[in-house]
DNA sequence: TGACATTAGTGACCGTTTGTTACTAATTCG
DNA sequence: CGAATTAGTAACAAACGGTCACTAATGTCA
């Protein structure tokens, strides 16, 4: 048998500065939008995704909770890791990895706080390498889970209208989908109950009103799917 | 506006202990087992993952690497962070965090290092609390990501019959599957290409070998899956 | 040698799902 | 009022997917 390096699991842990990246997604005006946080004077790109390192015993979504509520005003109600990143790309607080954290909050969620502004994903002003990826991989994840997880959901205010959450799909998806289709596939899985209100947005016949409620699932799992590889 | 707590921005980064904890499966004897390493004589635990703090401008993937180098002799091909995990539990090197990387090689690796050990994911020795947290968070991510990377084939030599690959699918999503649906599925994906060679396994007619090549990928994505929802 | 067990691979039936078109319903605007 | 606009549904045809039944090629054993 060949030779092999001395086990690494003895050796001591380093000291390493670490970020809380956090990125906080909300649809906004027909696009899907990232918040981010105007950089202090003298940086070299003007704005950051809000970040910090975590506390003492603090929990990394714990950590994420409080850095989006000092820019939302409002803690969000969804968290999911984006990934961890440790390639030698600059960090505004040339941390050595940064944990990015997706955030989700409905679209009419308050006015977030002052040096604070909503980019369109696709129209990001320059950020630190690092943060670009993070962002990057965060829209990545959100788009890869939304029929995974009731991520589409935490987009929408309480109660929403069916084209209200198809709207989001379409937003996470990048393509449009078929009323039909997607209403008939909405009522078989049993995610959603009809309010007995309806709101009327200006013309047009007004839509009523549903909300999130899941029933119990069918445990009948279909068959393997081998047309939805991304990489 | 409500009173907000300044901006957690501009504080400075502390410095943590970071480890890189992986998670190596392999499909072994019709189980998908992970392969753990003997801890050092006076440890709470008898047996730990793999890790390592990564070094000085490494790369989280290159620490994982290195360290499944390591304990296999030989790097894996395919990695996947798994998560990053930083609650109080405890962890064998009492790192402050762990980044979770899952690293899959197929059934016919070479033999492992000394002193460690392949355990079926159903009947795992007693770990600390946060490797526990890591290999079944790398078990869930394995499962759920199966058919969206070709997470499968990298458990596979490069060559295989079609049965081999069912049988990892099986054991990955734990449950039976149909041969015929099966296999039309895959070949309508174009993920496979025959081999001219065949496979006799004792008794039964021999089986043609495969491999994996991805042809170019057919751009009409269907519908939306509600069905699909794990949590 | 020949019957049988075992594993590989395929054809076909048929109920279900899904893409699509086309319709009806309820509202605002002019 | 009629046109425009948005919501919601029925129904058809094609594709998909679960299942059964079959053929094929090998080893085992009487």
């Amino acid at each position: 048998m060949r030779e092999r390096s001395s086990t690494p699991m003895k050796s001591a842990v380093r000291r390493t500065t670490l970020a809380v990246d956090v990125v906080v997604l909300s649809p906004r005006a027909d696009a899907l939008a990232v918040l981010l946080v105007r950089a202090p004077p003298g940086a070299r790109e003007r704005w950051t995704l809000p970040w910090d390192a975590p506390r003492l015993d603090e929990g990394l979504e714990d950590a994420a909770s409080r850095i989006a509520e000092a820019v939302l005003g409002a803690a969000p109600a969804f968290f999911e890791q984006a990934g961890a990143f440790s390639d030698g790309k600059r960090h505004p607080g040339d941390a050595d990895v940064s944990i990015g954290i997706v955030a989700l909050v409905p679209a009419r969620a308050e006015a977030p706080a002052a040096d604070t502004e909503w980019f369109p994903l696709d129209a990001l002003p320059t950020l630190t390498p690092r943060h670009r990826a993070v962002v990057e991989r965060a829209a990545a994840v959100a788009r890869q889970r939304v029929d995974q997880s009731p991520l589409a959901f935490r987009l929408l205010s309480p109660t929403f209208t069916l084209s209200d959450l198809q709207s989001v799909y379409e937003l996470l998806l990048g393509r449009p989908l078929h009323k039909a289709s997607f209403r008939r596939a909405l009522q078989a899985s049993y995610l959603v109950e009809p309010t007995d209100e309806w709101r009327s947005e200006g013309r047009g016949r007004p839509a009523q009103l549903f909300r999130f409620a899941p029933r119990k699932r069918r445990g009948a799992r279909r068959g393997v799917r081998f047309d939805l590889f991304t990489e």
